[in-house]
DNA sequence: GAAAGGAGTGAATCACGATTCATTTGTTGT
DNA sequence: ACAACAAATGAATCGTGATTCACTCCTTTC
């Protein structure tokens, strides 16, 4: 017998596969998934076409796995706020500016993990996504209740009710195109977002803060 | 000469047109527009492919008509919970309360008129009716600062975050299918609407309610 | 260096649905 | 009843883009 697959073609065909979905991601960020062409992909990763789905079972099986990944990173992003000294609330209040903050910086990305809809397969992923940072913002909302700096309420209810109202702020206005973003409620965007966050925090804490 | 248009004729025509509109509508609540074929809308409309295009530019054109005409309808019915003797802030909670029970009862209906991306047209419409709802809830909030029963906030932003949070609850769990609606936070639906107008209200007046 | 596979290629195929248009079926006025 | 025209039809066409596959190119092993 002859050829068994060694050390060195592994690494190839990862490193292939690799390049194939930042590629993809690269496309979906500009375009949406609508957009996102196979052979676009192809011709930007310098593959040919067929090779796709060496790797990939499907177009829809690809942009899973893209998606899988990069909303592993924006989770882990948003995770990383979520741990300090401050008091949970505090760090409950960053993480959303911070999770605000990026949606801003890169609407399309943003409304291709938030809304975008391309096919059942991705819709479960996002499903994941969603429960993720539900997940995290309500662990949050649960450690706010214990030390004091949140009253008692419906975590899990409250957590989705902030992914929704900071989605829909954002992606609302800078849905449609990406040239010239933001202009809101006729706010400057980091205004935006503080306006967004107090927003929040109130419906969080049921406190007026900044009267 | 012959053959001049006729009322009769007109008629007859205004009605098809008005017949396939509504199952355009019925499909598209069903199954959302991406599976809104417009061959299955002929023949539920009992005519013809073709006929189709005797009265739409296109298919993009049938769909921005039809929810345009969706649209209005479920504005108004939300501006009528908009008047009455209550508190502009009691109104306003009448008003949500009505726009999430009704997207609760047709989930994919509200999936369709808010967040379904179609196509450019569409966006357009979408964009409108957006609108129109923020007006809505932003003369709402203007109203309640003004007899004292909000107090004073950026009432743009805040009925953007309102239609967000809600649409978010209401839509995240169940945009994906329609048959079991209806599990978020393992909550009933209707304590579901309240938990979030309780988020909602709070976000708004920065007070405690129901402790 | 030659056999034995695996990997890569990209033009051809296929699927799917919107749209067209030659033809048929009314409708109107005389 | 007939001419003149409009409306309706739906099978055929067209466009788009994912997917395939017969073939070539590389690696590996002996």
């Amino acid at each position: 017998m002859a050829y068994r697959e060694t050390e060195m073609m592994r690494e190839r065909k990862a490193q292939a596969r690799q390049r194939i979905i930042e590629c993809a991601w690269e496309s979906v960020t500009t375009g949406g998934f609508r957009s996102a062409r196979i052979t676009q992909i192809a011709s930007m990763a310098g593959v040919a076409t067929g090779s796709i789905y060496r790797h990939f079972e499907s177009r829809e099986e690809l942009f899973a796995e893209m998606f899988r990944l990069a909303t592993q990173h924006e989770v882990d992003r948003v995770a990383q706020a979520l741990t300090g000294p401050e008091t949970a609330a505090q760090q409950l209040e960053n993480a959303l500016r911070l999770f605000a903050e990026r949606a801003l910086r890169a609407p399309t990305r943003a409304w291709a993990l938030i809304a975008e809809p391309v096919d059942p397969k991705l819709d479960e992923e996002r499903l994941v996504y969603r429960r993720a940072f539900a997940r995290l913002f309500e662990g949050a909302i649960r450690d706010g209740v214990l030390d004091g700096s949140l009253p008692e309420q419906n975590a899990r209810l409250a957590s989705t009710s902030l992914v929704g109202a900071i989605a829909e702020s954002l992606i609302g206005p800078l849905a449609q195109a990406s040239p010239e973003p933001c202009e809101a409620a006729d706010l400057k965007p980091n205004e935006l977002v503080d306006a967004i966050m107090q927003f929040c925090m109130q419906g969080l804490t049921g406190t007026r803060s900044q009267p």
